[in-house]
DNA sequence: GCACTGACGCGGG
DNA sequence: TCCCGCGCCAGTG
């Protein structure tokens, strides 16, 4: 698989996360079958490299910890945006951070095999 | 080609 | 559970 590919795949992924929900960069990673590139996931996000209307603020790390806002408008954007889909949001010591037990986008085995099955038939 | 970086993650202690 | 070290790999200069 092409990078070029990988990325592709990272943005029809991300688009697929349900409202009210939020995914690890490891676990996008995961579902385009690169389970050693979270970190090439988080590179794509920055900077709007997946395109426009990606919800990015849906995408924490694997503790629930929010990016830091490096990408957003504001510092808090990305909380705005997911308490605004109900998304409990709470100030830890290390920042804020969201319950992945309760709002993380637990992935079914059939969802990861329909994504591939996508990907094999649009050749990416 | 080399070294360093980073919206990351895991396993051992 | 909490730390910490290490592995990871595309981009960048």
């Amino acid at each position: 698989m092409e990078t070029f590919d990988f990325y592709r795949r990272a943005a029809i992924v991300c688009r697929a996360i349900p409202r009210g929900r939020a995914a690890s960069y490891g676990q996008i990673a995961l579902l385009c079958g690169k389970p050693n590139n979270a970190r090439q996931v988080g590179y794509a996000l920055n900077r709007g490299r997946l395109g426009h209307g990606i919800p990015a603020h849906r995408v924490v790390n694997g503790k629930g910890y929010l990016s830091g806002a490096a990408a957003f408008e504001t510092e808090d954007m990305q909380k705005q945006l997911l308490e605004s889909e109900g998304v409990e949001v709470e100030y830890m010591e290390d920042g804020w951070k969201i319950d992945m037990k309760k709002y993380g986008w637990h992935n079914t085995m059939e969802e990861a095999l329909h994504f591939r099955e996508m990907f094999e038939q649009q050749g990416i």
